[in-house]
DNA sequence: CGGGGACGTTTTGTATACAATAACCAGCGC
DNA sequence: GCGCTGGTTATTGTATACAAAACGTCCCCG
């Protein structure tokens, strides 16, 4: 993308997980233009995208609006993704080249070091493992997978900054992704399926215990929301 | 949408599904602004929605093309498309009211009636087809998985429109959704699932016979395609 | 005191002119 | 003949002005 609405992009993306704008509260375009120093056009262009990654929503009547993700939408993303990431470890099993998987190690070696550090240093940790992850996508030579699970794990990754990460559940992090290597190794394609799954459904029931208990049956309304 | 953007989008979809442009030709805008008698700016967004939804593909350096999907393309479109919809139909059974199994009920025969005629009904079929998916995404309740799925069932669409359809595989399709209503009937997800999985891969597999036979390694560039 | 409607303000949508960049082509040196 | 380099055209990107739509408010009427 161009230079501009690439610019007002990465710069509207920046103030939104900077935390100084809070969920469900209303932008416009000009106040955007005004922040990013660019016009509206690019702008409209940045939050279209920003909105198909689910960080903005509009309202029925085209307001502009920052996504409030409930606990069941979260819990819906974390379905989809691992539905579709358990997919891509099983394709990239079969796919992976030793010397893909030779990096996958070296990926996990400087994510674990990380860890190991006192304290954890939790940047390099979402570093390692974000590439970690995305080179697993990558092998499953399915390219709207990769677009769609792009999406997918965009959106927590925004929440997971305001979260402290205990040392196990890094550890533990990183023992799966050692697994998954392993299985890889072995070309084993139920097995990295299974590894993946199990390592994303507890990385969801981390996040749920920060984010607090399931709303049974509340019925709530993002878009209703007043500024 | 706004109601020129709209307009674009819908008269740019109708003139690519027309047949009018070949697959891989180049578009620019001034031509998409001219056909559709609005001005750029609203052609822009539109052409945005077409890209996502795969229809259209830009080059590396934003030059404008008709898609032209690849054998493999398609058939990754359609496992996609399994794994997400028979997740839908699975957690469909949970979740869908007797109404809205009778609802289904009543689509299954508008679609038989379309098929029974002599000759079939395509159209009367293939909207009623439509319908009857539909109506089981919107009940899984997962509005980013419907989402998806939308972009998915969306391209195949459009091939299909060319291909001729057989009277038993069209009564073989209403089959399927008969017995994926007597699953949703017994409320059992596993059932609903396996219906579902089989109604898509046998879906895939017909459409496939129509586009020809697998490329076996062929590293096929979309990009690059010249007009 | 409450509801409804007209009006001013805010916000989004569209057209258009201009800027930047990529493709094209022709001419030149080798 | 081949490949490079300059300029020329085609195409996309951005800014801005204006149009349309939505929101809020205030006044009037019941």
């Amino acid at each position: 993308m161009s230079r501009a609405s690439e610019r007002a992009y990465s710069a509207i993306r920046a103030h939104l997980l900077s935390g100084s704008v809070a969920a469900g509260e209303q932008l416009t375009e000009d106040q955007l233009a005004q922040i990013t120093g660019v016009s509206r056009t690019p702008v409209r262009e940045a939050v279209r995208r920003l909105e198909d990654e689910l960080l903005l929503v509009r309202s029925d009547t085209k307001r502009l609006f920052v996504a409030d993700w409930s606990r069941d939408d979260i819990e819906e993303m974390f379905v989809l993704r691992q539905m579709l990431e358990c997919h891509a470890a099983e394709r990239a099993a079969k796919r992976l080249s030793r010397e893909q998987i030779a990096a996958l190690e070296a990926l996990n070696s400087e994510l674990t070091a990380a860890v190991e550090q006192s304290p954890p240093d939790v940047v390099r940790f979402l570093e390692a493992n974000r590439a970690f992850h995305e080179a697993i996508i990558d092998a499953a030579h399915s390219p709207r997978l990769g677009q769609m699970l792009a999406k997918l794990v965009e959106a927590p990754v925004v929440l997971r900054t305001a979260r402290t990460y205990s040392q196990s559940d890094l550890r533990q992090s990183a023992r799966d992704h050692d697994e998954l290597v392993a299985a890889f190794a072995a070309r084993d394609g139920d097995w990295a399926r299974a590894v993946m799954g199990s390592h994303l459904r507890r990385a969801f029931h981390t996040f749920a215990k920060t984010v607090g208990p399931r709303a049974d049956d509340a019925a709530n309304d993002q878009d209703s929301r007043e500024a």
